[in-house]
Formats: structure tokens, C-alpha cells, sequence
DNA sequence: TTCATTGCAAAGTTTTTGCATCTTT
DNA sequence: AAAGATGCAAAAACTTTGCAATGAA
């Protein structure tokens, strides 16, 4: 495995790591920049890419929005989407790859599935 | 409910009754053209921002691309994407929403789910 | 005629790339 | 010095908007 030895890299590594959900290209940069790190938009990008050909950060797609990222090491988790404020957040537990098994057509090989589920959060008034 | 009396718009939303698969703008370009009805690009953006506004289609975001739209009268259904091809499929049969609640943190509220299968069609190779 | 729809081109967003400069070894 | 990382600005990809022209009622 490569060392990441490039600084501004290890400071999008280093929000990542940081935060409890997945973040926008956006974030990072205003994140950074309250971290008195001054980072270039083609820096986090760039760094971005690299992190998920290394696998260690993976895209998370969120219904209209762009993709957010988040740590590999979070471990396999999914997402749940506040329709009112937006906000995504961090599910724990999965079903089991199992469960999806079944709903793959014949001859095809799954690898991997995404959950992302929707509807309020406690604070937007779920209950 | 609105009558759409728009031309343009109405060859918009045969097209992607006759998908069976979700459809990026630019296949909905490609597809009217050959079809002899030339679109604007413009004319696309609108049909899908005011086919999506009446919920007679939804956005299908999958990993690494921009969003596809469908139908919503397809029902409730998930998709997988093939990560040789690129192709994404309709799958049909869904695990069922109670799967899904023990999910969801306390107090939260669940309004639904979308699940996205990735790995290999049977063409690339699944088996 | 009247008003919504359309196409084109301009403007906006978001992401990528070219290139000169700066770092790290 | 060599190789790679960075910032800036230009370019590219994708989407939206302004506006004059068109088409339906």
C-alpha cells in the first residue's frame, strides 16, 4: 500500500476521520478552512480520487445532492436521509448480504449493496 | 393533477415508457433523435424537473454517474448496477419495509428505502 | 390574440486538467 | 536534482435560465 506522505492529503484525511458523517467536497474545504488550513478546490478533489482508489474513503450518493464521502474503516453501514433539514446519517447494523441474494436475477455475481433509507429525524419531528 | 399537453414534454415521458431501465438525459436526447423528434437540451431538463415536480418519475442516483430518471408507475422496485458495463437493471421484489425499521434510530421516522445492488451482470462474466 | 412551450445561447455549478511553483527526499 | 504535491486559473461536464420565436387554444 502507498504512504500518503502529501500534507494537504492527510488534511482531507484527517476531517474525514473526523466527522461522524459523510461530508461534501464542500465541507471539507470549509471544514479546512476553520482549521486555518487553506486548501485548493483541485486539491481536495485530487485527494478525494485518491482516497477511493485506495479505498480508503467511498462515495455516498444521496438522492438529489452530490456525493459525500466518507472513511472505508467506518466499516459497512448505511445512510438515512432527513427530508426536512437534510441531514444524512450514520446507520449502524446491516441486514446481511444474504437477504439480497434473493433478489439477484440468475448468473449474476453480487459483490455489494447500499441501503439508504429516508423519511424524519428525531429532531425534525419523526415522533 | 395537470393535464401535460406539452409536445416535447409528452415524447419525454413515452421515452422512458418504453425503458425498461432508468435513463440518463443524455439517452433521452439520443433516443428522441433517433426517433426522428429533435430536443433541446433545455426541453429535457424541464420535462424531467416537471415529470419529477407531478411524481410521475423519480431520479435513480448510482454510484459514479449523474442521476437516471424512470417511472414511477414501475412500482417499487431497486436496481443493480453492473460495474463492467455500467448497465443498471430494474430489480424486481423488495425485502419489504419492516425489514428495514429495526434500522432506523429511535424516534426517527421512516418513509422509505432504496437499495442499490452492485457486482456483475450475466454478460460481464457473474457466472 | 394570448399564454405556455420550445430552442438556442448565455450563465451557473460542480469537477477536472494544465502548468508553473513549491516540497520532500 | 528528481519526483511528486499544490494552487491557480482555464477547461470541461452537466444543468439551469433568459429571451425571442413558435404553437396550441
Amino acid at each position: 500500500m502507498r504512504k500518503r506522505r502529501a500534507v494537504q492529503q492527510e488534511v482531507v484525511h484527517e476531517i474525514l476521520r473526523n466527522s461522524t458523517r459523510p461530508l461534501l467536497p464542500a465541507d471539507i474545504l470549509r471544514i479546512a478552512e476553520g482549521l486555518g488550513r487553506r486548501l485548493g478546490v483541485a486539491t481536495v478533489y485530487r485527494a478525494l480520487r485518491a482516497l477511493a482508489e485506495a479505498h480508503e474513503i467511498i462515495s455516498v450518493l444521496i438522492q438529489d445532492g452530490p456525493p459525500r464521502y466518507e472513511l472505508v474503516e467506518l466499516g459497512h453501514h448505511h445512510h438515512f436521509l432527513c427530508q426536512k433539514c437534510g441531514t444524512v446519517f450514520d446507520i449502524s447494523g446491516c441486514l446481511g448480504k444474504e437477504l439480497f441474494m434473493e433478489m439477484v436475477p440468475d448468473n449474476f455475481r453480487l459483490e455489494g449493496h447500499e441501503v439508504t433509507l429516508h423519511g424524519l429525524c428525531a429532531e425534525c419531528g419523526g415522533h
